[in-house]
DNA sequence: TAAATAGTCCACAAACTTGGTAGGCTATCA
DNA sequence: TGATAGCCTACCAAGTTTGTGGACTATTTA
């Protein structure tokens, strides 16, 4: 499951890919129409900063805002980040890829039907980006 | 991702889809095979067995078995029942529904896509059972 | 240049989850 | 009746999640 930090972060990225274009949005406007604690908004959209997502400005007039296109942002790149690993074992990840430990990778059943699903899901959320997200 | 219980839980299922109509297996036989904590698995096939994918015998000769056979388990009953829901988010998830706090179901995006994450995930793990495990 | 604005950084903490451990109880079998 | 083996309850250390508080820094504007 994704968790509440995630699912803020969407929020928050969905509220900027409508805004886009359109200046620096402030942490506090984000966080009264998405209701998101405000504090916790702030280290969110650092963090998305730090990771090249977002850009900001400080100062009046200043605030928060995408650095490239919506339609730039793949939606995997944004769980891996907040998120963590998109599979569903370990050895089976191939940005948190760890050895398992006891387990023969090359004969365990359980690892190939998790690469299965793991190729099931990236095939969604690789081709989807903030855009998708906009109804 | 998947929890170490979880883990344990399928290599120990794997175990007992092994040892099939070879009557009563011990925790502790399991436990060093499968280098899983004995306490700790007591405690997870305790829970298979109360959720009927187990049963056991006590006194000597006595252990575990599988209720059924390894071909009638699916993957997706023991990932719901010790790791919990499958789906990414709580309003996305069948079996553990939520409704979303300040979100409408009907105008999300990522609602949306989140439901084809967890169908594509389900057509994998709904249509495999303990015998699939199996090399 | 001073004041107001708005993001940045650091420290902390309550609540929950994970991954166990300890020890006694109960049922079964020889 | 004694050994065996699962059942049950309680507990616990460590890590993660979901935050909060407060001071600091950069920017804009009067």
């Amino acid at each position: 499951m994704l968790s509440m930090k995630s699912q803020y972060a969407f929020k928050a990225l969905t509220y900027l890919s409508e805004k886009f274009n359109e200046g620096p949005v402030l942490i506090s406007e984000i966080a009264a129409k998405k209701k998101i604690p405000i504090k916790f908004l702030e280290s969110i959209l650092l963090e998305l900063k730090k990771a090249d997502i977002l850009d900001s400005k400080k100062g009046k007039g200043g605030g928060y805002f995408l650095k490239q296109k919506p339609e730039k942002v793949k939606v995997s790149t944004i769980i891996r980040l907040i998120n963590g690993p998109i599979a569903m074992l370990p050895c089976v990840s191939l940005y948190f890829y760890e050895r398992c430990k006891n387990c023969n990778e090359k004969h365990c059943g359980l690892h190939d039907m998790m690469i299965q699903v793991r190729d099931a899901t990236l095939n969604i959320v690789e081709n989807r980006t903030l855009k998708d997200l906009l109804v």
